[in-house]
DNA sequence: AAAGAGCGTAGACAAATGTCTACGAATGTT
DNA sequence: AACATTCGTAGACATTTGTCTACGCTCTTT
């Protein structure tokens, strides 16, 4: 399970860790399996825990006031999922999180976050430089939501995250997108006739 | 010009500066007269300085394939304008960045804020701070675009930023919520009739 | 005072997107 | 095998939003 994430960590900095840094990250990570449908965040509760996805699919998400959900992040292998404003201010997230599919996962505290953070030069580095990426992905969205058609939207989508498109059912990209999974469909038929 | 700033830092670090910090802040930051209409970033060059806003009223905005204007922030007094992605990896700027008021701005350098990180902490401190919470509003805002009307986000717009929503015209607070002006007009009348 | 620019409003129409219903294929469950 | 669930597709229709044109007001500039 850790070899997953010493191996990502060698994306941000390619000196090998230490075996005090490796013990510093196997105490401070917990391994977890999630099944299926399983919640690892409701709404209304505070995210405690930050998860490394060392396998499989999740989603966060709310459900406004007439039902419908709202996909607002998508994560797999070698992503992080959690709400972030919930998990440093500790209030209560407005956010569900769940699992697509089985998932192995690293949880993370906040303590142990900070510990890493302090004591794991890898670890600081890599969330300086996921921070920047998440701010400028975030940024992009943004652009694009406001100033793209539906149709624009989901190009984008399938050039920036393949690994995404063809691994989560259509309706939840859709909903990602914030367009209608009808709507998506009839962009889908349009786009290939051509 | 720079007690504006030495006031606007005490918000974030209580601690009084010392005459060297003061000394290093008047060092690095360049106050900057912008008229009105004038520029101070033009799409295809690259952010080289970021701006604090002392006085006056700013907007960034990308223009699209069809010479479509998309705001994409706004800044008043007491908020900062630049292109980040542009200015931290000093690639050419998708944006342009003009003044929609005459402004009075302190220009901060990429070299300069890597000086004041390092040497001012309660820059430094702003600097985590403000990139926490500007994390927390892309989010919110990307969250808004993805799953409300023309009309709900307005309505969020006008609750969450009351001073933009006075102070600049209404066709670029439409473009900055990703609707037309037209729509937005429609929107403000009904919204009235109720 | 005159002319022009910027801005908000309004209405008619077009296009995009959402809603609803139904169906069939694939998958999982019993 | 039988059944329910999930998922994508399709078409008819409603609603929302965009486009275009025109008008009037205000402010600036001349």
């Amino acid at each position: 399970m850790y070899d997953a994430y010493f191996k990502y960590l060698r994306n941000f900095s390619p000196k090998p860790l230490t075996d005090d840094e490796k013990a510093l990250i196997m105490k401070n990570f917990t391994p977890f399996r999630l099944r299926k449908r399983q919640y690892s965040l409701q709404a209304g509760d505070i995210c405690k825990k930050f998860a490394f996805i060392v396998k499989g699919a999740m989603r966060m998400y709310t459900i406004d006031d007439k039902g419908i959900e709202h996909v607002v992040r998508l994560g797999i292998e070698d992503w992080w999922m959690g709400d972030r404003e919930s998990f440093v201010n500790l209030s209560p997230s407005r956010y569900h999180i769940d699992a697509l599919e089985h998932c192995d996962l690293l949880y993370l505290t906040l303590e142990g976050a900070n510990e890493l953070q302090e004591k794991v030069p890898a670890f600081c580095q890599m969330k300086s430089i996921l921070d920047e990426r998440n701010q400028m992905a975030n940024h992009r969205r943004l652009t694009s939501s406001i100033s793209s058609t539906a149709k624009m939207r989901y190009t984008e989508f399938v050039e920036c995250y393949p690994e995404l498109a063809d691994r989560f059912p259509q309706h939840i990209i859709a909903s990602y997108l914030g367009i209608n999974k009808d709507t998506l469909s009839r962009v889908k038929r349009q786009h290939n006739l051509k």
